[in-house]
DNA sequence: AAATACCCTCTA
DNA sequence: AGAGGGTATTTC
């Protein structure tokens, strides 16, 4: 009796194929394959095996069980159950789980060993060397000679003297034990009774989620690291997976993990070298690595023993991935700890209200962090009303905030200056025709960047240089720059104080994670005085001499004016603002806005998150909107507006008709034309009792869009556009 | 995703 | 007829 294997393939196909198990093979769930898919050889994931019986197609046979490391069971089940929640193909997710095993391997490195013959002349630095190589494992050259603290040509004399002998070896990732039995930090009253709490939760092991809500500054890292230290403490093989939103904080999280452990720990993300990606995918497949900082893909690593799960600044968006495979990484940990029995702890200054709901209602437990670390008080917040008080013509640093920032400069303490907006302007326009310079076949704005002097189209990539004259009606030296963006505010502030050292932190200034540290560091050390920064920089670093922070664009968040947009503008300033002041030094916060009588505002000002927390529920409450309902989003995608148009009237009636679900659309998106395909949107609200999955999943199987049209869905969607 | 089967137009 | 090209279909 032979078998049939399912193999799932890491692209968009709609299901796993089926393999005839060549005999004697010996598959199990999990192993890593090679099998024909038409002309070409491809590597896939084994999910079942069964008997074959009789009346088969024939089937071709897998060509060969890989010699790489097994999905753990866990992993596959989250695959699985991650394309059922996300509508899409599980090749998908396995696509993106696959994608540390696929990189290239590291070269093989060369190792010493001893080859029992004795040195003709012993030295001292000889015997250090030869004591070296026996004592640990084996290693490099450069690195024998580093550890016995001799120089490069004394082991490379014994080398030819044939008393050690070179040898190639895969280079396999060393990630070192940590050590849960360190010293913690000193923890003030509140967060020791958060560890607490935290431990004696994970003690009763199994699935469990915390919801640790503390305002910035609170000390939120070092107890979560007490949760961690506990579950690798209880269980020697037990892995912690810590994911971050932005890879700029990795490298402090790292440095956290390390004093805390005593140890290097993985990193993982999109900045991540393949060969070293692939090390590390091995070694927590192997159960080699302990600890995982990463971001939201690090979801997907092949954990044998996953036994908790930290999401760091959980309310923040960019967990939520838009491309490709669309999926928040919150929810899809929370998710994860279920599958794997494990803990969860969801941190943040400023939870998300779906994160505030099952606090509440106790599906979550709720742990407060009340006091500031250390000494430090909240920063004083103060509304500018731009009506009153504006700034000069064209400028945009009103005189209250440019007294504050002169006040703190004379003081030598520094200023961040923060404004969501990349580049110089986000608008070019000619004043002769009024043409808004937008890119090709799209209906996004060209912003305008000085330092390179191109307009570019942040949607798509696009860039040209700035053109002379309007490509419009021909005027020449006709475009304005209309609106700020970081470089501009910069400028600005330049010219304000000429003596500042003031420098940019965007996306554009800061394109790696060696280059953050770098400005980070900078920052830190006092060597910049005015930080001009988008979110990349209102995020989770500590600034001891940080005591002011003008925030130029308050109402920016809130034009939009979609679901989220109170809540995110909310934790968005309070994230901005909670800069200012650490260590003993008051800080303030200062922040423009045109609509100071907004509630977002009046409870920024107030600093009462509760209040704006309660009347944003109250909001949904009535609307039946998340976290009171869920919502999914399908955009369809299309070159040919007719024939979009035809699709999507199609799939509006071909919508399944529900009790708890209403269709609403179809409508042009807001972005109505991207790389000359036009866009329409369907939303749908759903009661939280039913299966939004299912229902989206039962909907896509009604209609067949033509092969130039795409429809994406997207479940608990983010953006509007 | 990527190879290929299909179906047009254009050249000679 | 046959090349060239863009698009739809198929892959266990």
């Amino acid at each position: 009796m032979s078998r049939i294997a399912s193999v799932l393939l890491p692209m968009p196909l709609p299901e796993a194929f089926d393999y005839a198990e060549p005999d004697g093979m010996g598959l199990e769930v999990g192993d890593q394959v090679s099998v024909p898919l038409g002309p070409r050889w491809l590597r896939g994931v084994v999910t079942a095996l069964r008997e074959a019986v009789g009346g088969n197609r024939p089937l071709k046979p897998v060509a060969e069980r890989l010699d790489e490391p097994r999905l753990p069971p866990g992993t596959l089940e989250f695959i699985q159950w991650a394309a059922r929640y996300a509508v899409d193909e599980p090749g998908q997710p396995l696509a993106i789980a696959l994608r540390g095993a696929r990189a290239p391997k590291a070269r093989p490195v060369r190792v010493v060993d001893l080859t029992g013959v004795s040195p003709a002349r012993p030295t001292p630095a000889r015997s250090r060397v030869l004591d070296a190589a026996a004592a640990g494992p084996p290693l490099s050259p450069a690195d024998l000679a580093r550890v016995a603290g001799v120089s490069s040509g004394v082991v490379k004399a014994l080398i030819e003297e044939g008393v050690l002998t070179l040898r190639l070896v895969e280079a396999q990732a060393r990630f070192e034990e940590p050590d849960p039995s360190r010293p913690g930090a000193t923890l003030n009253p509140s967060q020791a009774a958060a560890a607490v709490a935290l431990r004696a939760m994970l003690a009763e092991g199994g699935f469990n989620v915390a919801l640790l809500d503390g305002v910035t500054g609170s000390g939120k890292t070092e107890v979560y690291l007490e949760a961690a230290a506990a579950v690798l403490a209880a269980d020697a093989t037990a892995q912690v997976l810590i994911l971050l939103p932005e890879i700029a904080l990795t490298q402090a999280v790292i440095a956290r993990v390390a004093t805390r452990f005593g140890a290097a720990t993985a990193e993982w993300h999109s900045d991540v070298a393949p060969p070293a990606r692939r090390r590390v995918w091995e070694a927590v497949a192997g159960g080699r690595c302990r600890i995982v900082v990463g971001a939201r893909s690090a979801l997907f690593l092949p954990f044998t023993n996953l036994a908790l799960i930290v999401v760091d600044e959980e309310h923040d968006a960019s967990f939520k991935q838009e491309e490709g495979f669309i999926y928040h990484a919150r929810d899809l940990a929370v998710a994860r700890g279920k599958i794997e029995d494990a803990g969860v702890i969801l941190a943040s200054a400023t939870p998300s209200l779906e994160s505030f709901r099952n606090a509440e209602t106790g599906r979550y437990r709720w742990l407060r962090l009340t006091a500031r670390h250390g000494a430090a008080t909240l920063p004083d917040i103060a509304l500018i009303d731009l009506r009153e008080t504006p700034p000069d013509a064209g400028r945009w640093l009103s005189p209250p905030l440019v007294k504050a920032m002169g006040e703190t400069f004379a003081r030598g303490e520094q200023t961040l200056l923060f404004l969501n907006r990349r580049g110089y302007a986000p608008l070019v326009l000619c004043k002769a025709c009024g043409e808004r310079m937008t890119a090709p076949d799209t209906d996004s704005w060209l912003v305008e960047h000085r330092y390179s002097g191109r307009l570019v189209c942040h949607l798509t990539g696009f860039s040209m240089p700035k053109p002379k004259a309007c490509p419009h009606c021909g005027a020449h030296d006709s475009l304005v720059s209309i609106g700020p963006g970081v470089e501009r505010v910069e400028e600005e502030a330049r010219s304000l104080f000429p003596q500042a050292r003031v420098a940019v932190f965007s996306s554009d200034t800061v394109y790696d994670a060696r280059e953050a540290r770098r400005l980070i560091e900078a920052m830190a050390d006092g060597q910049i005085d005015i930080l001009v920064a988008t979110q990349a920089a209102a995020k989770g670093h500590n600034f001891p001499s940080l005591t002011l922070v003008g925030v130029v664009d308050a109402d920016l968040g809130l034009r939009g004016g979609d679901l989220r947009a109170a809540e995110r503008t909310y934790q968005l300033l309070a994230q901005a603002t909670g800069r200012a002041g650490r260590k003993d030094r008051p800080g303030r916060a200062l922040l423009q806005t045109w609509a100071p009588e907004h509630a977002v505002m009046q409870a920024l000002a107030a600093q009462d998150r509760d209040a704006f927390v309660a009347a944003e529920m109250a909001e949904r409450e009535v609307a039946r909107l998340p976290p009171f309902g869920r919502l999914a989003a399908v955009i369809a995608s299309g070159l040919d507006p007719a024939q979009l148009e035809a699709f999507v009237q199609g799939m509006a009636q071909a919508a399944p008709n529900t009790p708890g679900v209403a269709v609403y659309g179809p409508a042009d998106a807001p972005l109505g034309l991207i790389r000359g395909r036009r866009r329409k949107r369907f939303l749908v609200r759903a009661d939280r009792t039913v299966d939004l999955s299912a229902y989206m999943a039962a909907w896509r199987a009604r209609v067949k869009p033509p092969a130039t049209i795409r429809v994406a869905i997207d479940i608990d969607p983010y953006s509007f556009l």
